[in-house]
DNA sequence: CCGCCTTGTGTAACCGGTTACACATAACTT
DNA sequence: AAGTTATGTGTAACCGGTTACACAAGGCGG
């Protein structure tokens, strides 16, 4: 490993002027630089961020933590927030909290060992006491939160204009997907439907589901069929398990949107590749990502009159699982 | 921020003393170590692993290149080596190379700047001087190499089972969908099929494609049936681009499998909800990431007899895009 | 010509851990 | 009882950077 006490040997100077140089701080002479650029590029040296951080008390990390990087909402959050965080020269430290306490409260332990400085969270425990005592600038993303800077999209809003599509759209016997009960974006888009769908005149049951899984999305989606036979609109957790309801109601012959409207939540990517392509309220879970990355960068930077909070638009994308009127 | 300093005045012994109870080494006399653990827990210390990998020259970090998260089969991968490589308490610095040196070569710097202990990633560009250079354990993953560790899964015979299947279920006018040129795995898949087709007594086109991006994914389908009009069996370049292809046929109204059949690959999660189902070559993305993060961590432990490669098994998936028999 | 400011550079302390080494005491050996 | 070994603990060097401080030399105003 070649250090800074090489360079400053290669270029017959200290160390503290080869850091000088580095850093950009301090007067250096013109020819001294010179001197000093070219025994960094012959030694292909570069510094050794551990140090620096010990020193210095900050780095060039942050910690993500998400709960699950396999459900497809989550890489597009995730790449939003590493491209914006890259341009300023942060890494990611990333995680994966399954929504389990125990793995979050480790992950958020270790990216404080790491002197991150900074942390964007996907959480369900904000209460917790790890996150007061936490010293650190902390953006929550897909959540709300009054005592933390959190960048969503408005869950409320985006179950009561689901609800309301449907309702709009002449469903009657309208089906409402729950899902899992210790998410709380899922338990918001749930209410706002519930708002809308109970203000209205129509006929509606609820299907309680425990998780998001691609492997378990076809057994709600059986279930409901099984439960509510003759349900002309769904309105599903999310896309994953609203393009499962689709497959499931093909299987049985319902056609769609003329005997069965399906509405999803999210908008990912693959949405726009079942069939019939899927109607569903779009968050733009990449543009989260990248306010959660600009708000954590204002916040680390210290400067003044940060937003709290950033609340993005949802929006009902219409395509083939909801009828023209 | 509480140090081993703190820790030691509290307890009232020296740091040396706290280092040893911390890592259990050297002699500790029993009530010593209590006096130290009960300090620990007081001041709710945990050591700053910056300090601890800059004297030890290591860390409990590796780092993870991927070419895209949002590409679905890759947060399979990431979980895979997420999964084993926290049995260990290792942590993982992720990047997303958009498949671009400058990109890559970017990332690989600063997992050497923080002192990762290792780096798994999936590039085409091994050859490159950074790799050769770099003086870490490293696993190629989800490609092939003479010279390095690495886990994949045949590309070629994977082409070549995605080919013959088509052949025996007979199709007689063949598509193949030939995925990026800069994509190594693509190029060997693709030769696969082409190897089979020739054997066989089948005519048999190529459409080469550019990316594997659910936006343009659409836009490849169209260009196929444009240009292909009467194919009767498409070997896609992956999943995606094989739903989009479903999804382009049952809107020109083509029966499926039995006017045209389909043939995926990697078998994404989001394939067992297309509709019809597609049929796929199933790449053991999670197995491939696990087997990877084992790999690394044998190769770190400088176990002997480490394995130079891992070639996991491709493997038919059939479900609705092909005919039975 | 003298005092003061600007410029340029080196020395050494520091960040928070780990560990080699020194030293002291207790426990065995023979 | 003296020598040897095992046990327990502290001091200080070290990891690779950054920076406070000291010091020297040159430029400039009065």
């Amino acid at each position: 490993m070649v250090t800074i006490k090489d360079v400053a040997q290669e270029a017959g100077v200290s160390v503290a002027t080869v850091s000088r140089v580095l850093n950009n701080n301090g007067y250096v002479g013109a020819d001294t630089r010179k001197k000093v650029m070219k025994s960094i590029a012959e030694l292909n040296y570069s510094p050794n961020e551990v140090a620096r951080s010990l020193y210095k008390r900050e780095s060039r990390i942050i910690g993500l933590l998400l709960p699950d990087i396999t459900n497809p909402f989550f890489p597009q959050l995730a790449r939003g927030v590493e491209d914006e965080l890259s341009r300023s020269g942060f890494r990611l430290l990333l995680g994966n909290s399954d929504e389990n306490v125990e793995k979050e409260l480790d992950y958020i332990q270790t990216f404080v060992q790491n002197n991150v400085m900074g942390i964007i969270t996907a959480t369900n425990h904000v209460d917790y006491d790890i996150y007061e005592a936490l010293n650190l600038p902390l953006v929550l993303l897909d959540r709300t939160s009054e005592e933390y800077p959190a960048v969503y999209a408005d869950g409320r809003k985006g179950g009561r204009l689901a609800a309301q599509t449907l309702i709009d759209k002449g469903a009657e016997r309208i089906t409402l997907v729950k899902g899992p009960a210790h998410v709380k974006p899922a338990q918001e888009r749930f209410q706002g439907a519930i708002g809308a769908l109970s203000e209205a005149d129509v006929d509606f049951s609820v299907l309680s589901t425990t998780s998001y899984s691609f492997e378990e999305a076809q057994g709600w989606a059986e279930e409901l069929f099984d439960k509510y036979v003759d349900t002309d609109g769904v309105i599903a957790s999310n896309d994953i398990v609203g393009i499962a309801i689709i497959h499931e109601a093909l299987k049985r012959g319902k056609k769609i949107p003329d005997e069965l409207q399906i509405i999803g939540y999210d908008d990912i990517p693959q949405s726009r590749l079942s069939y019939p392509t899927l109607s569903t309220i779009r968050q733009p879970a990449y543009e989260m990502g990248r306010e959660a990355a600009q708000l954590l960068l204002k916040t680390i930077k210290k400067e003044s009159g940060v937003e709290r909070t950033v609340q993005l638009p949802v929006e009902l994308v219409e395509r083939k699982t909801t009828r023209k009127e």
